[in-house]
DNA sequence: GACGAAATTGAAATCGATTTCAACCCCAGT
DNA sequence: ACTGGGGTTGAAATCGATTTCAATTTCGTC
């Protein structure tokens, strides 16, 4: 059913219809009823595309999908599309295969260029990150979730890593610990450097010195805490306390401290960064997981409205915002033995 | 840059550029490599949204988002990425909150009405799925991840569930085992369904009988999966192996074997199905764990594959795919002691 | 050199909405 | 009775591409 024909069937122009329809002052109130009623009951809606290219508005929102199927992802993009599903708004999935930057950079400009969205959002900046200073130029409105240290002006919403780890940290010293390792994320990403911040300083503080030998990055999966710990806990002088980066990490560190025949929470303490994910419960690990945490659900519902007044028009140096996290002790960390 | 303006500099007619570079076979080779490489030069590309009304194509296919964010999710989603990227053709996300069926097939209906996508892919569906029989009223093509038994046509993937639960139990009893438990899927899947035929058939083979008692449905979850373990091995007769719906609650059932002071692989067998994540591999648990395998990312590039089949118009009952699972056998299965 | 077929190119209509600008109605004020 | 203004409505232009149909050029053949 097009305008047109709908227009006709109530004996009006197609103009008062669609003001009627968008909500135009200058239609009589009698008008917008009938209007209104008669659309719900024949099932007229606007063709999309029509109404996308003669506003000029793409009506969606891009998310660039790094091609490692990103753990967080379905989580953040769950609370995205909660917030969206009233504004009219898709989400545009992009994948990016690229292994370099330039395929990357080609993927934003042909996202721009074709207007298939009104904005885009971003994930895991590093600190002086080209897709900042591309999207600036291209001058499409876009929020990092994250930051980056970069001196081109951008709207970010991160959680506030540093304090998060070395609240962490700090816990851990002072229920005694003097040798604490930390599995990090990946190297380069400005949360991964934030992290390690946070762990020196909280070091520095008690008058202690980080040890880079106890201070790895790597992607976040239960293999990877696996390795490390074990590793860590194998040494001549290890620590007696692991910094996870993630509750799969923390998964990872478990077992490996089970396998040399040891427990989490007497002879080593485990503490991670808890993003909250239905299928996996700090609270249910055994012995319970003592976590910072922050939603990632409910970061992806704040960037959704975020982006949305982005592409309202409010301005980009006002669109900042630094999530405090929960640090919650459970089991799994006491004094070291 | 217009197509109006870009065909000027060129000295060439609108309608003469855009079949250039649309690849009709009437314009000269010549003209259209200039074409190609100009349009390449200044950075010209069709405006998405013009292309998409006057052709009737959206360029998109929908896929819907349960609430709760799946864990399989991201990574299907990544793997249809993967095909997509050079088909031209959007990823679009439409969030279902519904919690009654009236406001999904509302979301579908919208979705068709304003034309947003060619073709949608659903999940998990019921032996009788009212999507489908919506779907194919308002004859938009679609993709079912799964099969419904609904008299109600539609193409379909599958992965062999029954089959693949039928080999895992059958294994277990030729192990030895008499009492075998099975946390199975979400009730009233499809899924679940098969996999339960599998579990019953492989007993009924054998000349025994499922125990009811031994089974229950549940989301896939490291708690569900440490829950009802526990439940089952803390009982008077308790089972020596556990068929698990997948890797996440495979590690919620170590858990629990080993929260009451058992050993996975000895006094108690475990076998999953493992949709291959990578930040969680069956292969690395402690001990690593048998499985079924059949890859999510795999499936979701061939649903990507297929739907753009149906799209072009290949006949929907051509479209039914039964995908074979591999046993992978590793130390968490052995005979009962 | 002329003719017709084949190969190229272009003018104009079209997709389905939004929005500008003009027209109309109705009534108050003079 | 006439004017002006507010409140409603509509005709037509427009967004930026694709595609139909007609026009033009090129080329092989007689």
């Amino acid at each position: 059913m097009k305008l047109r024909e709908f227009a006709k069937q109530l004996g009006l122009s197609p103009t008062t219809v669609s003001r009627a329809l968008s909500g135009y002052p200058e239609v009589s109130e009698a008008t917008r009823a009938r209007v209104a009623s008669e659309a719900m009951r024949l099932g007229y809606r606007p063709d999309i595309n029509a109404v996308r290219l003669k506003t000029g508005r793409a009506g969606a929102i891009g998310v660039m999908m790094a091609r490692s199927g990103e753990i967080h992802f379905a989580e953040f993009m769950s609370g995205m599309a909660q917030r969206l599903e009233t504004a009219d708004t898709d989400i545009l999935i992009t994948p990016i295969t690229a292994h370099n930057d330039e395929d990357e950079m080609q993927a934003y400009r042909r996202l721009v260029e074709s207007r298939r969205v009104d904005a885009v959002i971003i994930h895991s900046p590093r600190p002086k990150d080209p897709r900042i200073e591309l999207l600036n130029s291209l001058g499409l409105p876009f929020l990092v979730h994250g930051r980056s240290e970069t001196e081109h002006i951008h709207a970010w919403l991160d959680i506030d890593n540093e304090n998060a780890v070395r609240r962490t940290t700090e816990h851990l010293i002072d229920l005694g610990h003097r040798r604490i390792a930390m599995i990090n994320g990946l190297r380069g990403k400005t949360y991964s450097i934030h992290r390690e911040q946070g762990f020196r300083i909280a070091h520095q503080e008690r008058g202690l010195v980080a040890d880079p030998n106890l201070m790895v990055c790597d992607k976040f999966s239960d293999e990877s805490g696996f390795r490390h710990a074990r590793s860590f806990l194998e040494r001549a002088n290890a620590p007696t306390a692991i910094v996870a980066g993630s509750t799969m990490t923390a998964l990872g560190v478990y077992r490996a401290v089970r396998s040399l025949g040891m427990t989490v929470g007497q002879d080593v303490s485990v503490i991670a960064h808890d993003d909250v994910f239905p299928y996996l419960t700090a609270e249910n690990m055994a012995p319970s997981l003592s976590t910072t945490r922050s939603s990632m659900r409910a970061a992806g519902t704040r960037c959704a409205e975020l982006t949305l007044q982005l592409i309202a028009g409010r301005a980009v140096d006002e669109v900042h915002e630094l999530w405090p996290v929960e640090l919650i002790l459970r089991e799994s960390t006491a004094p070291p033995p």
